[in-house]
DNA sequence: TTTCACTTTAGAATTATTATAAACTAGATT
DNA sequence: AATCTAGTTTATAATAATTCTAAAGTGAAA
């Protein structure tokens, strides 16, 4: 993706081409593959790479205005919190995000009929089919 | 349960049945239903119900303690970090908590065949796979 | 009943993230 | 081009969830 992709990118998303999203975009989007990372990460990779500094507030705030204009998205589904659960049977889970709330699925109710081998010399562990919901 | 089964539950997990440790795994076992919480909200409800004071680092131990033994289980994947992705298409992951490492798996690599529909009122927003890898 | 490794506790520390408020800037208006 | 202004960036403080620490307490083995 060329820069001037970026600058169009960018406006048609309501994001001022600022010097720091542009670079931060840049950096994310300039690439072949796909790409993961948290905000602490990027940060640690934009302060290598990048010629001026930028603080962490704005890679947060720039991410986050990333993915509000669809530009990345999130691989987090419930917060920061973490939930435990007396089932510890192998079963998934709806989540209600307007509430907060956690459902039981019985593994039996959902059916995977294909799934893609691990990778190199992994092995599956266990699979979560998490069902977002909404209203 | 009865407090019998959870003194055995306890030991044979070689969890001493502390005072603590029987009273939450009271509360948390003596129930018919699947019970989901998480930490800081177990602690609410232990204040409210219990007599004795616990402290937030026990509640905190001893969900732990229960987890290794295998009596809860963490519906949490990731730690606490949240990951973003620059592939905002509909796809899933694999996730190798070895090296913390997303990988993506497309959309079309993972096929479920039966699905449970959504809770009263809700609406399915979106199906997220998550496989977990191990070596 | 003594002993000691395992536990609990209060509070400090850490980590991820968000809020704040002052300084800055892209782009519209003059 | 100079001015204006809403949107941005920044350093820092604040918050939230969790873990660490070190001292005091306690099951249960001997």
């Amino acid at each position: 993706m060329k820069k001037i992709d970026i600058l169009k990118k960018l406006r048609s998303s309501r994001l001022r081409p600022t010097k720091q999203r542009v670079e931060i975009a840049k950096f994310l989007f300039e690439r072949d593959k796909t790409f993961h990372f948290t905000v602490e990460s990027l940060n640690k990779l934009l302060i290598k790479k990048s010629t001026s500094r930028i603080a962490l507030a704005t890679v947060y705030n720039t991410v986050h205005a990333f993915k509000a204009a669809g530009h990345l998205s999130e691989v987090e589904v419930r917060g920061n919190k973490t939930y435990f659960d007396t089932n510890v049977s192998n079963h998934h889970h709806f989540y209600d995000s307007e509430t907060a709330e956690l459902i039981d699925i019985d593994a039996n109710d959902i059916i995977i009929q294909k799934i893609p081998k691990a990778p190199n010399g992994k092995k599956i562990k266990n699979v979560e089919v998490f069902i977002n919901l909404k209203n």
